[in-house]
RNA sequence: GCCCGGGUGGCGAAAUGGUAGACGCAGAGGACUUAAAAUCCUUUGGUAGCAAUACCGUGUGGGUUCGAGUCCCACCCUGGGCACCA
């Protein structure tokens, strides 16, 4: 015994004996139960493990060893997420492979949860970064593309036009590039997507079967965002069929027949649509029979709308703003002409990048009609209380009875409902439908360090997905790092790399694209279960014995992506039949962060405590200065 | 702006609507010791008082209740997320 914890006799003494005995391999022994412990995969940053890491790891890792005593059999791994940004951008400051570096920080890591003493069992630990492993993550992207949950569709980037790069969102700073301070464009490119919103109804009914933090879970279906309602199309006045509208703005022998489809959640208050918005970067925009003076117009608002972003455009506080395209919608129950605006409180990325606009019962549309003072009717009387007019904001209100709606006056909120959606389905106006928020996930990336996207296409414009026996598609070593003039990633500039023949042996192009970091953390709790299986991702047994995690342990900063792509992936798998559980993750804990002003912490600075020689947490800075016998408890 | 958290002693923190501050750290005093370390005991929210005790105290302002840290309304501060940071 000792005395006194003197942490340079007591640690590496111990460190010793645990790794003689090897005590932390993962045991698999018949009869135990098991548990398997499981923190968030980090990101290997050059600065070293900080005390949020420990706060972390201490616990699962208490957890873990409670559990090995109490004869469980325990996996408790560690790997490292390796692709992404802050890797790369050093690669090109430096003009060196990313590769060794992130090896580096990575036994840094390592190294120093060992000096803090956790368990981990290394002989299973795995880089996202190594082929052997993003082989599978590549495969799984074919098990996408095969059930039709990876495709391509045109996105929008942030542009440099400076730099002519792609910028990720953080490089970008009040809409001006951090590094060249140029103004960022938006640039449509073809991007890959998973089609997640196919699971958008599961993501939130499986929730109720696992056992997570109720913020987290709440996060999660805020995100997904589901609501009822009806989706039902508006006919542009003066196109189509014959009627003799004397519109000036509309061009004479227009006929083609426009339509946009819109979605709400109030049809009950479709007799109270004053005017539709139509998102700026709506489609159907350019088609509109309107004059050139109008169409200048509406170029000149696109044109500001696209240098702002979703949320600056959606904010509350800001003043709405909008532009009359000329052109006007048939409401669909009464025959009268509603003109369509543009504005940009109306998002392309959500719905159907259009809306009725009822302002007597919506705050933003009441904002918006009275600025550009368009009528306001009032359609749903409240239960209690007088109406005033003027209305000084919009009445919001799901109780009450309709008025100046036709025959269905007199009719509650629900009823109306009820009778006007089996209305537009029976006059095959529209349909009830629910809709969610949670868009499609946006996988591509024009960028080097990431995992390869296994597509070949043909010279007649198909897409191949690579074979597993052709896996990994590896990562070639380059010299350039940068992403250079035309927006596309270095690999599009790499002749070796881009050309190859198809199956049927004719000249074709790689896709050039990698896959986003959240593409690779959303299996690895599965490969933990098989780390070292050459033929398969993963041997179902195993991940039947393993699987799913009974504690997995991280911080709030990762409430919905993470978890939610993760989830996504999973069911995924369980559709395919290659994985036998549905929810990856049992149980979740919040390791709570460091916050505010702390000894872990310096405010403003935000510099953090690291660990030191001895397992001890210091300041990065006093690490440096004082030679290793002054290191002492903070 | 929207969604989710948090705000209680010097510090980390506890409290099914029922004695706020359990437990721990740090501090103060003491025991043991030649002395220290370690250990043990006492004490410690604030103000007033020799004391018994009194009053005030859970971000702010209201409200419900016999009773509010806890429930309701409004607000302030703060952390996380908002889809290309991971």
């Amino acid at each position: 015994m000792f005395d006194r914890y003197l942490p340079s006799e007591f640690e590496p003494k111990w460190r010793e004996q645990w790794m003689k005995s090897d005590l932390f391999r993962t045991r698999e022994e018949a009869g135990r139960k098991k548990f398997y412990g499981l923190d968030f995969f980090p990101y290997p940053s050059g600065a070293g493990l900080s005390v949020g890491h420990c706060r972390n790891y201490v616990p699962t890792d208490v957890l873990c060893r409670m559990k090995y005593m109490q004869g469980y059999n325990v996996l408790h791994p560690m790997g490292f997420d390796a692709f992404g940004l802050p890797a790369e951008n050093e690669a090109i400051k430096r003009r060196s492979h990313p590769a060794p570096m992130i090896e580096k920080y990575a036994a840094n890591y390592k190294r120093q949860m060992d000096l803090i003493g956790i368990g981990f069992d290394w002989n299973r630990s795995f880089k996202s970064s190594d082929p052997e492993y993003y082989k599978w993550t590549q495969w799984i992207f074919g098990v996408l593309y095969e059930r039709g949950l990876a495709f391509q569709k045109l996105g929008a980037v942030n542009w440099d036009p400076v730099d002519k790069t792609v910028l990720a969102d953080e490089e970008v700073i009040g809409g001006r590039a951090e590094r060249s301070g140029a103004v960022v464009e938006k640039k449509w490119i073809p991007q890959w997507y998973f089609k997640i919103t196919e699971y958008a109804q599961q993501l939130i009914d499986d929730l109720e079967t696992i056992d997570w933090p109720e913020g987290i879970k709440a996060m999660q279906r805020n995100w997904i965002g589901r609501s009822e309602g009806c989706q039902f199309t508006f006919r542009v006045a003066g196109t189509g069929e014959k009627e003799a509208y004397d519109l000036e703005s509309v061009q004479p022998g227009f006929t083609k027949a426009l339509h946009f489809d819109v979605f709400t959640t109030r049809i009950d208050t479709i007799f109270g649509v004053t005017f539709c918005v139509l998102a700026p970067e709506h489609a159907l925009i350019d088609l509109l029979p309107v004059g050139p003076e109008e169409r200048t117009r509406i170029e000149e608002y696109q044109a500001k709308a696209k240098l702002l972003s979703d949320t600056d455009r959606t904010a509350d506080s800001r003043e709405k703003t909008g532009c009359f395209t000329g052109a006007y919608a048939v409401h669909p129950f009464t025959g009268k002409h509603i003109p369509i605006w543009i504005a940009d409180y109306v998002l392309a990325t959500y719905g159907t990048g259009a809306i009725m606009a009822v302002p007597a019962h919506d705050q933003r549309d009441f904002e918006f009609a009275t600025k550009y003072d368009i009528e306001v009717q009032l359609v749903i009387q409240p239960v209690e209380g007088e109406v005033q007019f003027p209305l000084k904001s919009a009445v919001e209100s799901k109780e009450g009875t309709l008025v100046n709606s036709n025959h269905y006056n007199g009719l509650s909120v629900a009823e109306a409902q009820d009778k006007l959606g089996i209305r537009l389905e029976a006059e095959a106006i529209g349909e009830r439908k629910i809709q969610y928020k949670l868009r499609d996930w946006l996988i591509s990336r024009q960028r080097y360090w990431g995992c390869p996207i296994p597509i070949i296409h043909t010279k007649d414009g198909q897409e191949q997905v690579v074979p597993v026996s052709d896996l990994p598609v590896e990562l070639p070593v380059v010299d350039q790092y940068e992403p250079s003039g035309d927006g596309s990633s270095p690999l599009a500039h790499i002749p070796e790399f881009i050309n190859v023949t198809d199956r049927d042996g004719f000249l074709a192009r790689r896709e050039t694209d990698t896959m986003g970091g959240f593409a690779c953390s959303s299996w690895y709790f599965l490969r933990f279960c098989d780390p070292h299986n050459h033929d398969q991702a993963f041997d179902i047994e195993k991940v039947k014995y393993w699987m799913p995690v009974d504690c997995y342990v991280g911080g709030a900063e990762h409430a919905v992506m993470h978890l939610l792509y993760a989830r996504f992936w999973t069911k995924v798998l369980f559709d395919a039949g290659h994985i036998p559980i549905k929810e990856p993750f049992q149980t979740l804990r919040n390791q709570g962060q460091v916050l505010g002003y702390t000894p872990y912490r310096k405010p403003r600075t935000g510099e953090t405590l690291g660990v030191g020689e001895e397992g001890i947490l210091v300041s990065y800075e006093e690490a440096k200065l004082l030679p290793e016998e002054d290191l002492t408890w903070k």
